[in-house]
DNA sequence: TTGTAAGCGTTATCAC
DNA sequence: GTGATAACGCTTACAA
């Protein structure tokens, strides 16, 4: 077979024939990275037009210069479960951003050590990766990429080593709160938690539980700094729904809190349904502060007392981060700190019954 | 400079100095395309350990092979919009699924002319593209794609020419949900629509205004075949928020209608919450229907009447396509169907007041 | 401003 | 079961 194939992709080497130049003069045209005469450059963008040529080969072009121009963002669960979070999302959004800069684009992986289907860690052809909300599971994976020696970055979660993350002052920002309800007044107050597990067990849990994930810790510890013997009930993940079903037991007994400090905005909106269903006003009757400052849609008329993270800010970071890694600048963690904004779900304790 | 250079990184080819044994038997250990004896894959395992190698860089075996592994997914919109929708949400679901028997991950890419940043599709290492959306203006990006030769497909678009696409039987589902409020008495209907165009303007619109939005103008003419005079107020998004400031509107004249046909279940769940503000009840003094039959966060005890539409399977079907296209086989198009789901929002007409 | 040469790291093919 | 060879398509010193 001559290389006068007819089925074959034209190459740059077959663009710069046709133009009667050299490849690396063709070259140059697409990247610009060097001047080129006009006559030149119309003859190659002639010859590129007539053969079809629409490029580099990326693959070819990453090989080379040794960059995909791909960042990796790992989570740690279903990937439509990480999009279900609007936390999430807006650090997407940010980190997307964050990664503008270095001409990369974002590659979705999932941290699944069983499924050995899909790019992994060690297989996709990044340059950088995010790994957000990194928990002892994903310690592996991470191992994995350090050994690839590319620049990796935390995104809330405790990654160990040396790696550099990106954290938020949950437990000074949840202590901010409680002392808000305190200074109201509130003596009788429950917290409405994160999952504090893998598993996600729903209901009331001790001061000795465990609990490992970072994010529910500290804010929890947070909220005890004030409230030292608060109960604590846990629920199975970040959403208007449990937070009603939560609401529903907790406002259920004869013994019934003044507030209730929720670790997100979805739960604290689903416990101010549950207020509603049993009648009871908010901030009235009972006090609801939330976490993370989202929108809640259809939340109105209410704005929750919240403190509000600065999502898209560490998400901004994270890819900011990875670039500077890759221009070959030393790792440094960043901390952002949440703003208390005080809504209307937030109101002097009620006299006691 | 010598070969030894002390801060390269390893090679297959010093793997396999290394161990003694050629470079295309070091890399089938790795990649096990052939058998290998237990003695020298022990051997070449060994080597890697020592040279702290871990696996084919990504980039050349791409080069090598062809194929990257990844899928690119491009969205119309700013990343951070299109995760807040639910169905879209779900089909990267399912999407995930669909490429995961290729063994691809998904790259975000977005849809924009103008920024010049970040990968694009002309120049991210994709195997194949998914398209969500396509409007007239992605036509161009889909030029590009097509030109590079490689395999497309267009979820819910317009895109055009023989591009295979993954459609939607929007107009005959809503049809059915006309149907079934007419059947009970509905007489004075009116329909709250997506977006029509990439201004999203709010309001009433006559017939002869123009929606470029294909599920916009499809679900409108399935839903004008059975009540051909309705009104059509448009909101500029499919958001609860966006439904409450609709209905606020709707249901606010003398003359309000008995039923509102929304085109998403997000603007259903807003439109009940513009109800239950009125002191309306639904469905006892209006009807409301759905479209998506998404889980609506929080709007329990409600159950839509609605039209279940195959989101995840959509995204599935998607993948698969790419992925057959890419053995070889011949693009082909698929349609699915909506399911029809009676909730507790619709019920006879109120008699006439 | 253009051309030459030397890889980038891997893997498919085929012979042994 | 293993090894030699030849691409894969491009980019970038460096020389002219």
């Amino acid at each position: 077979m001559k290389r006068t194939d007819e089925r074959r992709r034209a190459t740059i080497a077959d663009v710069a024939r046709e133009a009667g130049v050299s490849a690396s003069t063709a070259s140059v045209v697409f990247s610009g990275k060097t001047p080129v005469s006009d006559a030149t450059r119309a003859r190659v963008l002639a010859a590129a037009a007539a053969l079809g040529y629409t490029g580099p080969d990326p693959r070819a072009a990453s090989l080379r210069r040794g960059r995909s121009g791909i960042v990796g963002v790992v989570f740690e669960e279903h990937l439509g479960t990480a999009f279900l979070d609007p936390v999430k999302t807006l650090m997407m959004d940010g980190l997307t951003e964050g990664v503008a800069g270095l001409g990369a684009g974002l590659l979705l992986l999932r941290d699944d050590e069983s499924a050995e289907t899909g790019p992994s860690l060690t297989t996709a052809p990044i340059d950088a990766a995010v790994l957000i909300g990194c928990s002892p599971l994903m310690r592996r994976s991470l191992d994995t990429v350090r050994a690839r020696g590319i620049p990796v970055v935390v995104i809330e979660g405790d990654a160990g080593g040396d790696i550099p993350r990106i954290g938020l002052d949950n437990r000074e920002a949840q202590r901010h709160a409680a002392r808000h309800l305190r200074a109201l007044g509130h003596e009788h107050v429950v917290i409405l938690t994160l999952p504090v597990n893998a598993d996600r067990p729903r209901g009331f849990f001790g001061a000795d539980a465990e609990v490992t994930v970072d994010v529910t810790r500290d804010r929890l510890a947070g909220a005890r700094d004030v409230y030292p013997g608060a109960p604590a009930y846990a629920a199975a993940g970040s959403f208007i729904d449990e937070g009603l079903a939560a609401g529903r037991v907790l406002l259920a007994g004869p013994d019934r809190p003044t507030a209730i400090i929720a670790q997100s905005d979805l739960l604290a909106a689903g416990v101010i349904r549950a207020a509603e269903e049993q009648g009871l006003r908010v901030p009235d009757d009972l006090s609801v502060t939330g976490f993370d400052g989202i929108v809640v849609d259809g939340l109105a008329p209410y704005a929750l007392t919240t403190l509000v993270q600065p999502a898209a800010d560490k998400g901004r970071a994270a890819g900011l981060a990875v670039a500077s890694m890759l221009e070959g600048a030393s790792p440094v963690s960043m901390h952002f700190t949440c703003a208390f904004r005080e809504g209307n779900t937030s109101g002097r304790a009620p006299a006691a019954q």
